[in-house]
DNA sequence: CGCCATGACTGGCCTGACCAGTAAACTCAC
DNA sequence: GTGAGTTTACTGGTCAGGCCAGTCATGGCG
């Protein structure tokens, strides 16, 4: 056939981009362990052959991928770093600063992500991580007196528990930058009026019925309250007009 | 109260972290448009007031994270690059072959998305759009004859007319991403395997359904039928343990 | 035995240089 | 004038070598 041959784009390789991969793959492939060191920049400009900046390009760019860490004077060496999601969260970040998203579009993500991660954790939950989640809704509790920041910390916790549960780690880091970006751009209205006592409680008092549809195993309602939970605490900081999205997210209730 | 001063981690912020910082924003805060160039290395190491390997050091993380490309010998400056959502489907490439993340999750995770999709489209398409999701699936009953290769790009193009249609650009990136990175990690086994037209015609067949319960209106029935649609497909990859991940997310047939 | 100075390393950063590209300016024949 | 080819002034890629401030293990000192 006439695209038998299938030319792939040429692009010079650079130097540096041969050393990351490398060094990447023998981190893939598992030859490097996370907490091992490189050997020392010197040490890798003779195993490389290639000069001092040019090793220092290929780490500097391992580093800002979160594959290692240098530190100035560490007789050891580089240090290989245990793998992490913060490069996704990191790249994630970028994608909603980047196509500045619209509010409604950020928390009916957020509606999505919760809802499925609380339908997977009453589906999924063994006994245990149903304690879990019932140990961080009582810090919530405990840190309504200690402000909103505090608050703040345990309402992540109590939403780590429940994906946890979900067995899906990919909701939790979406969610986490989601929940980042609508927060930064709605900051300074929430940070004041979050700290109510009143509002709190609310808060609270909507986990709680979460907790209930998880704990009775029904994933439905568990999904279904956990939208509404968010529709009713961010619907005031969109546009009229585009509420119409995040309805759309809820009116499966006569089901 | 002892923990009003909440002091932040230190850290020893490298000179070429500031120089990207300083790029990343300009280019988030749209002073930066893609196409545009930015000036020289050396003309950066006087306006930086650092050296150049410094500066490079800078160019190479950002040129790894996508953000900008540096051709040899271009008298125009390195050139700022449109966002690309590459980074994001390396970054979970990378996890899933880290083993941090399961097929099952990256499959969940799909379901998740794809269902939403259909259920907002469903809900809130418009008759032009509807009549576009129609085109592309003629384009891809077309495509059968034409190969996986075609057959896959009309798939994407279905998919990326409900997401429009679902006014969530967010579900649509995640799902390209976590698509891409589904494939890179069983394109050897799916290449070949899926290039058989009656697996194509059955493909075909899922993606009508979905499309009818869009045209009903009726938004859980797409959602319930494009999530059993993914299954049905992916369910071979995943290991027999972690199918219970999957189902989870579909015996809410019954309501 | 415990403490502290020392020295041999580390990475962070800089200077200055050479090379191979690129493309625009420039030539020059037509 | 216009087109082709050539020059030139840049670009990024890479290197060698050097200085500094930090870290840590060693070993001598009190």
């Amino acid at each position: 056939m006439s695209e038998g041959a299938q030319f792939q784009q040429v692009s010079p390789v650079r130097l540096y981009q041969r050393i990351v991969e490398q060094i990447e793959q023998a981190i893939v492939r598992g030859d490097l362990k996370p907490g091992q060191r490189l050997p020392s920049e010197r040490e890798l400009v003779t195993q490389f052959g290639a000069s001092r900046p040019t090793v220092r390009e290929a780490l500097r760019v391992l580093e800002s991928n979160g594959l290692v860490r240098s530190r100035p004077g560490d007789p050891n060496g580089p240090e290989i770093l245990p793998f992490s999601s913060a490069g996704l969260t990191k790249e994630m970040t970028r994608l909603v600063q980047f196509d500045n998203m619209s509010m409604a579009e950020l928390i009916s993500f957020r509606m999505i992500l919760d809802g499925s991660a609380s339908l997977l954790a009453a589906r999924l939950r063994t006994e245990e991580e149903l304690s879990s989640m019932e140990r961080t809704l009582a810090a919530m509790s405990d840190a309504i007196e200690a402000g909103y920041g505090q608050f703040s910390k345990a309402d992540v916790a109590f939403h780590e528990a429940v994906a946890r549960a979900g067995r899906n780690s990919l909701i939790e880091v979406c969610n986490q930058v989601v929940r980042g970006a609508v927060l930064s751009l709605i900051s300074d209205k929430v940070a004041h009026a979050r700290n109510s006592t009143a509002l709190m409680r609310e808060s609270l008092h909507h986990h709680q019925e979460v907790l209930e549809a998880i704990r009775v195993r029904d994933g439905l309602a568990a999904a279904r309250i956990s939208r509404r939970n968010l529709y009713d605490y961010y619907a005031g900081y969109v546009p009229e007009n585009e509420q119409g999205l995040l309805l759309a997210l809820l009116d499966d209730e006569e089901t």
